[in-house]
RNA sequence: GCGUCGGUAGCUCAGUGGAUAGAGCAUCGGACUUCGGAUCCGACGGUCGGGGGUUCGAAUCCCUUCCGACGCGCCA
């Protein structure tokens, strides 16, 4: 948009005018945009800490340079106010003109790849609304990234050899038949057949989200496990059992043939074979990602690439990665002392954790095996292509097809059916290639990964610096957002309708939030959410008509107000600050809120409909303004011009500062300004046709800005009505 | 103990050293025979946790202190 060029070209004329009328430029000259209209567009505050240095009178300095300086053409007028402001009035109609026509400035200098790694959830459950806020923070940076024309991949890495798919084996595996039977909702039967039943519940290839599919089962499930091996520590032995099964992999055993199997060793009463367990695990992470997939496609998130750990392990990325951290004298075997045994990243020269009582960091344990933060140092380096075998080549995974995806328009539900974008999974065969794919070898890595891993996330990068890779370090970026909790009332809510206590203390309740718990069984899945959104986004639509009936296009309306309202929730509040999830404040519709933004979009939409229909007449365009003469835009309708031309400075703001909440609430001012205007400046009934003509310009431009903002930008789509 | 983040209106939250600290909810009172009332206008509501300091200017920067959350694991 044209405000950035212009004030960048403003500011240029200033800081020529500063030098040659004391000699000195400026280092920096930053142009706000007026608090005011009546005081101004553009302000500068700069005389004021130069009076200073010059020891002249801030005013005195402002008006020399006001008068010295070569404004460019959009500036219309100039003026000194107050203490020693520099305040810039724009050509209005000039400024019109370039919005309409769309006049873009690119300064995305052919930057490289960037990788934007989010969601990640684990999959032995279903997502919860705290899965939610992370992928909605991702894919809105995804979509602001890619608008300021950056070149971006997708991760959503899945940890599919992980403790807590081995849970839920174990679960399926060693708790009663009666509570497996009860985690699906269906009477005790025989072991094997409630198994097969619950892989029934994969959606396979193409996901239809509902609230009683595979992740459901196992989100009941799941904190089943938790609570026997609270109260019987012999339990646990299952999950070791179940680990080392994992470990040793199923060969190329099919699932089906691994359910007969198991169901051969149930009537036999037999143990379940270790590759039939193995074969169990797979299918249980890779149902949990059709799931998750699907929860995501709801809200308009794809991806390019889905990372499997077990690739990483099947692969050796954390030999290699071992290999360069012990050539480079990163890490030492320690011989002595607490960590005897272990391998360590000493981080006593980062200034960061030289404070530390012991700046070491394990990476591999006395036994041999590597933690996380070790697999998660050579994962971040093959995303930047830095993982390399010692002839030079870049150690790399095998590719496959997982599905092919699109979206009908930029904030529609993702449809995993048929569509013009590939989803990839690695795999463990490196012979595996997807013709003329890459993946990773990025210049920057964004993580969106919650708050409580900052440290872990400082160890990787402060890993990858030692490794002689400062430019990569610096590349590295944790996105860190505070995690969302329920609010009590919350809690009592969903008590109250699943008939079922979470079993919190008094002291849980009296505090201003819970924190969600999978293993305790404690949150609200994303799917139910999602559900009990779109229900009242109906009831809403049904109850404002009147007694009409429901639409035929209901559901698609409310699909479009529940996206819309739990985007926007998600994208409003700054990340560094804890979301508690009240259910009132989330099925809001009025005020700051989601609906409220796309019924302003989808209002100003009606009014060209009509124009259309009554007069003829349709959108407003720049030639149309050439033709006409003079025309004056009055101040009301100039604020919603400007506003709508500072998106790429608000974009760029955001995306610098990982802070969403300012996107958002420069879309809410937006809307504000636009409702104040549509009552007091009517369009259709307007008889005076050059006053109809300026509305009629300026609202074309703001249901233009609204679609990028809202679609393209925040991913929440506008409903033909609402 | 060390570190990070938060504390702004009754409640939930915005706020880039700059001009009169803003929204929404709640409460009360209003508006349009108009292009959709999921709207708009008005009223009420503030020691910006406390105390120092820097600055022409501080919610914003520095110091200090109180309260709250989180992190600092041979868990992931």
């Amino acid at each position: 948009m044209p405000l950035n060029d212009i004030r960048n070209r403003a500011a240029a004329a200033l800081a020529a005018a500063v030098e040659a009328e004391f000699g000195s430029r400026p280092d920096e000259v930053v142009f706000e945009v007026a608090p005011r209209r009546e005081i101004g567009d553009l302000a500068w505050p700069g005389a004021l800490p130069l009076a200073k240095v010059l020891k002249k009178a801030p005013r005195q300095i402002a008006e020399a340079v006001a008068e010295r300086a070569e404004w460019p053409p959009e500036i219309a007028r100039v003026e000194v106010a107050g203490p020693g402001f520099l305040n810039l009035w724009l050509d209005r109609r000039e400024v019109l003109a370039r919005a309409l026509r769309h006049d873009l400035t690119h300064d995305t200098d052919g930057a490289g790849k960037i990788v934007v790694e989010h969601t990640n959830i684990n999959p032995n459950k279903a997502a919860h609304i705290g899965h939610l806020r992370n992928a909605v923070l991702g894919d809105v940076l995804v979509r602001c990234l890619r608008h300021l024309d950056f070149a971006v991949e997708t991760q959503n890495y899945i940890d599919d050899t992980g403790v807590q798919v081995a849970d839920v084996v174990v679960g399926m595996l060693f708790l009663t038949e009666a509570e497996v039977a009860r985690a699906l909702g269906v009477e005790t039967v025989r072991r094997d057949e409630l198994l097969a039943m619950a892989l029934e519940r994969d959606p396979g290839g193409v996901p239809t989200p509902s609230t009683s599919d595979f992740d459901d089962f196992c989100w009941a499930l799941y904190p089943q496990v938790t609570a026997r091996y609270a109260e019987d520590e012999a339990f646990k032995a299952h999950r070791a059992e179940v680990l080392g099964a994992l470990e040793a992999g199923f060969g190329d055993l099919e699932l089906d043939q691994a359910i007969q199997l198991f169901r051969g060793a149930v009537i036999a009463g037999e143990h379940c074979p270790p590759r039939v367990v193995a074969r169990f695990a797979a299918a249980v992470a890779d149902a949990n990602v059709r799931c998750h997939l699907a929860t995501m496609a709801r809200l308009g998130v794809g991806y390019d690439v889905l990372p499997h750990e077990s690739d990483i392990l099947h692969l050796g990325f954390w030999s290699r990665a071992f290999d360069l951290l012990k050539a480079s004298n990163a890490i030492r075997l320690e011989d002595q002392g607490k960590n005897q045994g272990c391998w360590v990243m000493s981080l006593a020269d980062s200034p960061e954790f030289a404070d530390m009582d012991d700046p070491d960091k394990i990476l591999v344990r006395s036994n041999g095996t590597v933690t996380y933060t070790g697999k998660d140092i050579a994962y971040q380096l093959w995303k930047f292509g830095l993982l390399v075998d010692s002839d030079g080549a870049r150690h790399d995974f095998g590719y496959r097809r997982y599905a092919d995806w699109s979206q009908s328009a930029p904030a529609a539900p993702v449809s995993y059916e048929i569509g013009d974008r590939l989803l990839a999974t690695t795999t463990s065969d490196v012979s595996e290639r997807l013709e003329g794919q890459s993946f990773g070898s990025a210049a920057m890595v964004y993580n969106v990964i919650d708050v409580r891993q900052s440290y872990p996330q400082k160890v990787v990068k402060e890993a990858v610096r030692v490794l002689g890779h400062p430019e990569a370090a610096d590349a590295s970026v944790h996105f860190a957002y505070e995690m969302v909790a329920l609010t009590p009332a919350a809690v009592k809510f969903i008590e109250e309708r699943s008939g079922e206590s979470f079993g919190l203390s008094d002291d849980e309740l009296s505090k201003s939030y819970v924190e969600m718990s999978g293993r305790r069984g404690i949150g609200v899945r994303a799917d139910e959410f999602l559900d009990v959104l779109v229900d009242a986004a109906e009831d809403a639509v049904v109850g404002r008509l009147e007694g009409v009936g429901a639409p035929a296009d209901v559901a698609d309306r409310a699909g479009a107000i529940a996206v819309g309202a739990l985007r926007y929730l998600m994208a409003r509040q700054s990340r560094n600050r804890v979301l508690a999830f009240d259910f009132d404040e989330a099925l809001a519709f009025e005020g700051d809120t989601g609906p409220y933004l796309q019924y302003s979009a989808v209002r100003a939409g009606k009014i060209f409909a009509k124009l259309m229909e009554r007069r003829g007449e349709g959108r407003f365009t720049a030639d149309e303004l050439d033709r006409v003469g003079e025309i004056e835009i009055p101040d009301d309708l100039w604020g919603l011009v400007l506003e709508c031309v500072r998106r790429r400075d608000v974009v760029s703001q955001a995306v610098a500062n990982l802070e969403f909440s300012l996107l958002a609430q420069h879309v809410h001012n937006l809307a504000q300004l636009f409702h104040r205007l549509y009552h007091s400046n009517p369009v259709v009934p307007e008889e005076d046709a050059g006053l109809r003509a300026i509305r009629r310009a300026v609202f074309t431009l703001f249901v233009d800005e609204m679609h990028v903002l809202l679609e393209e930008l925040l991913g929440i789509p506008i409903p033909e009505e609402m």
